[in-house]
DNA sequence: GAGAATGGTTGAAGCGCTTCGAAAACATTG
DNA sequence: CAATGTTTTCGAAGCGCTTCAACCATTCTC
């Protein structure tokens, strides 16, 4: 293992001056700057990376929690995980993996042990028991999702009220006035996880101001489940011609179900999709959706956590626009 | 920030003496490891990683490379990333997540920088640049998946090439003679991963015994593609009354389009997959399946690196034994 | 009851780096 | 050319921990 005062000896120079050329933070004459430089490659240094934690008390890591449940969908956890690792990297960061699971005992260890120098926290419950410990800051962090305090918070979202909003706008614009909202699996409701609530709230406000009966429907994904909601939506309130669905795994089996019992998409009735692109592309039928753009949420919420770092970024909630885009699915209703 | 120096003064010892308590290297009496431990819980005292990491020449971290292409089955790589960092940390190792776009340089980094004790690679390719750096062995490391020359490598991974000749032997033990295989992204192949070139030879070896047809085709997912290449595989091969499908995006299409077509499964057509639980399971004709078991890669890929950390470890390729599940979507061909 | 073995504890060195204050080298000016 | 300013380089301290050699106090052995 190569270490500076090698560097330092090779090149010829004192190693406060291979350090100097290593961070930029004093000016260093040309030729000294090449020929450490020179070094550096012909010995193949790398820096040590505790050495360097422990002398600037900062890890260049942040640390990123993800729920290990699977009742979410696991594309979009994926997609911000890869967006956060790859723009941590863009600003010289590392990111560690931390599984929700471990709560705020990670929290603490991570904090305290200075293994991270910041915390991206996502799937956060609307009353989560990590919130207390990140609102001390003792480091930075940005929590991906909306508790229901976000006083002294840093947050990154999309607007799933706004979103909710949407949909029933879009769908109301087209005539539609009994729609089913498919929800996401129970458990998520139980959880009281702020997304699927808030996306409820927008629904029903909206709905309300335009006139427009709303059933809601949690359900878990697969065939058979879905086919008993369905049954039970059509059975309530037999003049249901839209849909709004917020649940990945419910999508497919609501539209061969409809399609089974003869219901055309969308001229018998429309189904509109909150979900990434990609899920709403691959359908059978191409849906209309409102779109989680995971990896924008992951960007931001790194880019949040960079300003914080340098000392010059604020707190505060930022909640995405959501954005519509009509495919296929979605049409006027038929008289 | 509380040191150790701090909690020794605290409970009347000395530093060596708390760090000892702390490994558990030397012997410590009841009386003082007691107090020791009382300060260190009175005091909230978390050891500083980085400074461990600089005497001890240990990090305490697992680097994790995941790739961040998405023309694979995500919730496969999402199950196995986080099998991995749960068995990390029941080792008291925490995981660095590294994409694997940055390719040879970050394992470079990574190592160089004793940023991490060991690593743990997905996706290899068959004839994968990071090999090199990762045989010439200056830490131990784990792929899950198998590249072309496995000498002086640790690897884990699903046995493909019994699983294609299980899926075989499981259709012609049903009477069928003519199987199609849908297969991957025409991507996988190109790059060469193991996997999927294993499967396939799997299939064909033991076809050829079996005196099988077979009809490879590879396939993106959705319902367009699919729709051309299950047309295509009829018009070729008209007789075909079996399926293999190793493409998690093309089972539900497949199933549809089937469905469509009025072939009923498995009465006309027999479908077999080569998918995790999850999918068989949720698919809309419970599918009978060889599981792809990526917890179980994940954990032992985490075992293997702790075994190596200890010096007891051997290296070698460890190939899991696929399981068929035979579930409803296949039946013996009919006359 | 002397010497050896054992268990418990300590002080000090050092891991590889950053960073501060100051020295050295050089350039600028009256 | 002495005095001053500026740029470049250096030495040394110290970050918080592990670990080695050494020490002291017991207990054991014959």
């Amino acid at each position: 293992m190569v270490t500076l005062a090698e560097v330092a000896q090779h090149a010829g120079v004192s190693a406060s001056t291979v350090s100097y050329v290593l961070s930029g933070k004093r000016s260093i004459s040309l030729g000294t700057k090449e020929r450490v430089e020179r070094s550096i490659r012909e010995l193949g240094y790398h820096p040590n990376a505790g050495a360097r934690a422990l002398a600037s008390s900062k890890s260049n890591v942040i640390a990123l929690m993800v729920p290990l449940r699977t009742d979410m969908y696991v594309p979009v956890m994926m997609e911000i995980a890869i967006a956060v690792a790859t723009t941590a990297r863009a600003h010289g960061y590392d990111v560690l993996l931390l599984t929700g699971e471990e709560g705020a005992p990670a929290v603490r260890r991570v904090t305290g042990s200075g293994l991270a120098d910041a915390m991206i926290v996502m799937d956060v419950e609307l009353d989560d028991e990590r919130l207390p410990l990140l609102r001390a800051g003792d480091r930075p962090s940005v929590l991906i999702g909306l508790p229901a305090d976000t006083d002294q918070l840093t947050c990154v979202d999309l607007d799933f009220t706004a979103a909710g909003a949407l949909c029933v706008e879009h769908l109301a614009g087209l005539g539609h006035r009994d729609i089913a909202v498919i929800g996401e699996d129970p458990a998520v409701y139980e959880r009281h996880t702020g997304f699927a609530e808030r996306t409820l709230d927008g629904l029903r406000t909206r709905a309300r101001d335009l006139d427009v009966r709303l059933l809601h429907r949690p359900s878990v994904g697969g065939y058979d489940a879905m086919a008993a909601t369905l049954a039970r939506i059509f059975d309530e309130r037999p003049a249901t011609t839209g849909f709004v669905v917020q649940n990945e795994s419910a999508v497919e089996p609501l539209l061969a179900l409809l399609r089974q019992q003869g219901r055309a998409v969308p001229e018998d009735v429309s189904v509109l999709a909150i979900c990434p692109d990609q899920v709403a592309l691959q359908a059978s039928v191409r849906l209309s959706s409102v779109s989680i753009p995971a990896e924008e949420m992951g960007r931001q919420a790194v880019e949040r956590v960079m300003a914080k770092l340098q000392a010059g970024g604020e707190g505060g909630v930022r909640l995405l626009a959501p954005e519509l885009t009509v495919r296929a699915s979605t049409g006027p209703v038929s008289r």
